[in-house]
DNA sequence: GTAATAGTGTCTATTAGACATTATCTT
DNA sequence: AAGATAATGTCTAATAGACACTATTAC
């Protein structure tokens, strides 16, 4: 291999065997609020490595299939969810020449926001099970394969933290919602009460939300419903949510 | 491979050129600031492919020298500079089939804030020649390697949303700094002016600096100088820099 | 009517920007 | 003293939390 060969005479002999590659693959976070918390899906690893045990959604780029980083991950929710259009977001890429017994390894990490009664839970031949776990469970009690446990912990934090000062929430609410269904998905994440006429002033401000023209009726007063605007990418705020003083 | 076998079987049969794996490589962002701006360091590749083209630094993992992800990306820091303590930070991981020439690549990209005069710039085998160029002269006019310019634009974009709420600029600075050059380095990388007491209002409510005992003298009254406090990690404002009204 | 939740008005405490003022050095 | 920059005092405008109040439904 000198440097007198042109590009061409290059990649003919380039072979990619030839130089240390590790195992390359992308796994998920994929979130969704259930039962009034926020839970995350794990599949049993139906496979070697860490078979039979619990782990987050992922596999293996496939070259055919995947343009980009980003399509092995909707590729993976779709074939564990069903669902194609979710908020999905890159969160860390965790590599290292112990975290997975066949070598040296690296995962790209995404979370995904989704709706969880869009979903129909579909294992397929890589997991014999599947299953929504509330993020309050995942303690020391429970092992999670290779280091999945660190890498959900990543996940939780950034979704955490994001929550503070932006729209994301909004994904994990169906088409239609209230006001009031909103702010009790950024409690629930936040783990902590927020004020509701400052909750209200922060979404108004951001101008995020058109009514839908529906109303929401229980036993009580009416809700307005409202959706995301079309255009409506996430909205980052200027400031956190400060919560009780 | 039936799941009938132990996992010591499996390793044992497992290869992993059986599977999709894509070329895996570290690129790192390397600011600084010199001459008043912010600057990044670039390499022309002295070898296939894009021979000729500059690029940011980086390169393929050494399973023999890199226990984790971050190892790769401080090596090749220490390479082309020298500096081995920086603040690093692993922005984006880009993967795609047409990136790289050579096939499916996958690059995890750090950025990295060093002190310009505590380095040697040095090429290697693998570049003719390095440099630092200023961040506004990464125009269209310059071309750099693979998709190196979205790469570099997404790690320039981080750091610049990091600065509104971190005091992630006293890392560009050397050990000991007035207020004054911390606020410049802020208006620098924000490209606004800050209104000096919010400042150090700001600064000093984050408590993470404190004095040396030493005065920076001039044509005027002399400045106190600061540093980092040693359990100095990052710290994260609740707010913005909200900049003039 | 009562119960319940939706939605609003408005006070107060906090705080960032503005900008004037004082302090301390060199020449 | 003049010139320059460091450092601080303090006013004002913006705004988030607190909380009371009104509105609208089911029953």
């Amino acid at each position: 291999m000198t440097a007198k060969q042109t590009e061409k005479q290059f990649l003919k002999s380039y072979n990619i065997h030839d130089f240390d590659v590790p195992l390359t693959s992308v796994d998920m976070a994929i979130f969704t609020l259930k039962d009034e918390q926020l839970q995350v899906l794990l599949v049993k690893r139906a496979q070697h490595p860490a078979l039979g045990q619990w782990a987050l959604p992922g596999g293996f780029i496939d070259f055919k299939k995947d343009k980009v980083l980003a399509d092995a991950a909707r590729r993976k929710l779709a074939e564990k969810t069903g669902v194609d259009t979710p908020y999905l977001e890159q969160v860390a890429t965790f590599g290292g020449a112990d975290r997975d017994p066949r070598g040296w390894s690296v995962t790209i990490t995404y979370f995904a926001l989704i709706v969880c009664d869009e979903v129909e839970l579909s294992g397929d031949e890589s997991s014999d099970d599947v299953k929504w776990v509330p993020i309050k469970d995942i303690t020391n009690k429970l092992e999670l394969a290779f280091d999945h446990k660190q890498v959900l912990a990543a996940c939780i934090e950034r979704l955490k933290n994001k929550v503070q000062y932006t729209s994301l929430p909004v994904n994990l609410l169906p088409e239609e919602f209230t006001l009031t269904e909103l702010q009790q998905t950024f409690e629930i994440i936040l783990d902590k009460k927020i004020e509701k006429k400052s909750f209200r002033r922060r979404i108004d401000d951001a101008d995020i939300l058109e009514e839908t023209g529906n109303m929401k009726t229980g036993s009580n007063r009416p809700a307005k419903l409202y959706r995301a605007k079309p255009k409506g990418e996430n909205f980052y705020f200027t400031r956190n949510i400060e919560g009780p003083r």
